[in-house]
DNA sequence: ATTAGCACTCTTAGCACTCGAGTGCTAATC
DNA sequence: GATTAGCACTCGAGTGCTAAGAGTGCTAAT
């Protein structure tokens, strides 16, 4: 049984009415509500051998078919069209632009909450890396005997802060200097180089804080190793609108796999670089998304900032309106960064 | 009808048994299963009128009955007792109190992953207040052409940072300059101080940055204000264990509740200060948590760093074991803050 | 190749029924 | 006078049955 055109034209059709009722679609309603000039009889047939290819999957005897996961990557591979936006999608879309942030994170909770809001999925944003990023200021300030504040700005205009322990005997003066020291030294190198290197050259000048100088790097690294706070998360409870997950244990789950920030840190982190990713069940990685597909997009401001978003909804999903929001704000979402240095 | 020594061991009996099992209570479990001397039927009588003193409801004829919220209140004002901790709990606890962590946001993140762990209900934290801390260091750092990303470090020890517009004009050193002087003159003012005063003392020096300097401020009193980051949750979810929210809809108005940072930070900042707080219910000001109560404990670290965290629950809430868990936490979380500057 | 027709399957909604836990009331008991 | 045993009554949850509806596979006719 091979596949044939009329197979693919019924498959379609299948899928486009499954993402908008979930419920399963049976032959007798497809003949009635669709104008292919077909008896139900006829369509029965074709649907077992989509059925016998993988394209479709029974709940229990008698009942309408559903698509698998394998119909939905042929849907998104070669049958998918963008969709237009509605009024309400573009109205939202255009709030998102306008809106007035004053720092990279602030973006990311607006990208976030904006994606939930528009597509009524759970939307995921993931920072720029901060170890590719680039020194632009160190600052070193005292805090209480004994410790101080280590802040690193990067160019991607983040600041990133650590409470660091300093010798007792550690002067105001000295910090300052040691600071501007590093500034000066590793000026638009990338975090990872600073962490990389600082012990080794900056040690051999200060021999006596060599152990200090240690331990800020390590601050460094593990700051900027820890992908805790990278992800901005929205929206999670929006997948409760969705019937398939009506069942609480379900529902659940869900929400417990993607409270999880290293889960989505790992699946983010995967798609970062490619302009887009759909992601459908089972093809997930994570044991707990096995029921949900992703999109993903990556941006790129010059070559600056570089991180990824998307939004994770069941698998029936409006793929075709997604991207076309994803896409959107991808534009957008570079014209809100170089804002916020536009705007006061 | 009055209120007797009986009726109250009764009512107790009631919360007590309600909390555990979430299921109406009735006479007869209740004279079955406690060690009163008394049949159901008196029981029944001494319930009626609890009843009409407005201490228990019932669901429907011929079920249980319920405490309500004037119950829970009498209940934790006058008949409260702090419970034991289990093993599971301090385990917990302990892992807490040796975390390692380099910033006030990590402690607010842990603080609240820890508490809704042990207590298995959803847990706010509210970071110190911005407003009310003390500048320690400010620091302007050149971005791009035109932009530069204004760092403030205070003595709470944390850092806030905002893109900020620059004129095109403006060096490097006088970026540094500027920076310079307004960590000196306003070192260990307020926050709120340094909004007010910067562009009335420092505008007479520098005339012709007036305008620059107006919108620093400007960043900075929307920095101060902004709550939006300042409220951390946790275990937002957990809340599906309960049998009160086996209901969907339930469910998703809670959750939609709590995902709402504002009505969060209203509600600790309202509570910020006192040592505990209780709301139970209806005494909630917003509509969404009209079946929830509230904890709340507030902690203070010298005269510096000052928070608040609670945890929300069903109205049903094992009270005395909350209330052990948020002083313990609290005793910890001025240990784990000043522990921030001892480990390395 | 298509389709009409038919027998069969499975889910769902509705209905009557039972069972258990709970209640209020009254009369007997301590 | 307080307590309790007893009784009739109510309500919700669970159970079993039935009928309706949607869907299927197969076969024979077009």
């Amino acid at each position: 049984m091979a596949m044939d055109n009329r197979k693919l034209r019924i498959l379609r059709a299948i899928i486009d009415e499954y993402i908008l009722s979930a419920v399963p679609v049976g032959s007798k309603s497809l003949s009635r509500n669709t104008d292919f000039a077909l008896s139900s009889a006829t369509i029965r047939n074709e649907m077992a051998g989509l059925e016998g290819l993988g394209y479709l999957e029974q709940p229990h005897t008698s009942a309408g078919r559903v698509p698998s996961d394998k119909a939905y990557r042929l849907y998104v591979d070669s049958m998918l069209q963008r969709a237009k936006l509605t009024e309400r999608e573009l109205a939202v879309l255009q709030r998102y632009c306008g809106v007035r942030v004053s720092s990279v994170e602030e973006v990311m909770r607006e990208t976030a909450r904006s994606l939930s809001e528009i597509t009524n999925y759970t939307a995921i944003v993931l920072m720029p890396e901060m170890s590719e990023s680039r020194l632009r200021h160190l600052q070193l300030v005292p805090l209480a005997q004994g410790s101080a504040l280590a802040v690193a700005v990067t160019d991607a205009g983040v600041a990133r802060e650590a409470v660091i322990r300093i010798p007792p005997d550690m002067s105001v003066e000295e910090l300052e200097q040691i600071s501007r020291m590093i500034t000066q030294r590793y000026y638009n190198r990338t975090i990872s180089t600073v962490a990389e290197r600082l012990v080794v050259e900056i040690g051999e000048i200060l021999r006596e804080r060599k152990s200090f100088l240690q331990s800020l790097t390590g601050t460094i690294d593990r700051s900027a190793a820890s992908g805790t706070h990278l992800v901005e998360l929205s929206g999670a409870t929006n997948i409760l609108h969705y019937p398939e997950y009506r069942d609480v244990q379900k529902a659940k789950s869900f929400l417990a796999a993607v409270e999880n920030k290293d889960t989505l840190y790992d699946l983010l982190k995967q798609a970062s670089g490619m302009e887009f990713t759909i992601t459908i069940g089972s093809e997930n990685k994570a044991e707990t998304l096995r029921d949900c597909s992703v999109v993903t997009a990556s941006y790129k401001l010059g070559d600056l900032a570089l991180g990824t978003f998307g939004i994770i909804g069941p698998t029936r999903m409006q793929y075709g309106k997604v991207l076309t929001i994803l896409e959107y704000m991808r534009a957008s979402l570079g014209e809100v960064l170089t804002g916020l240095q536009d705007k006061e």
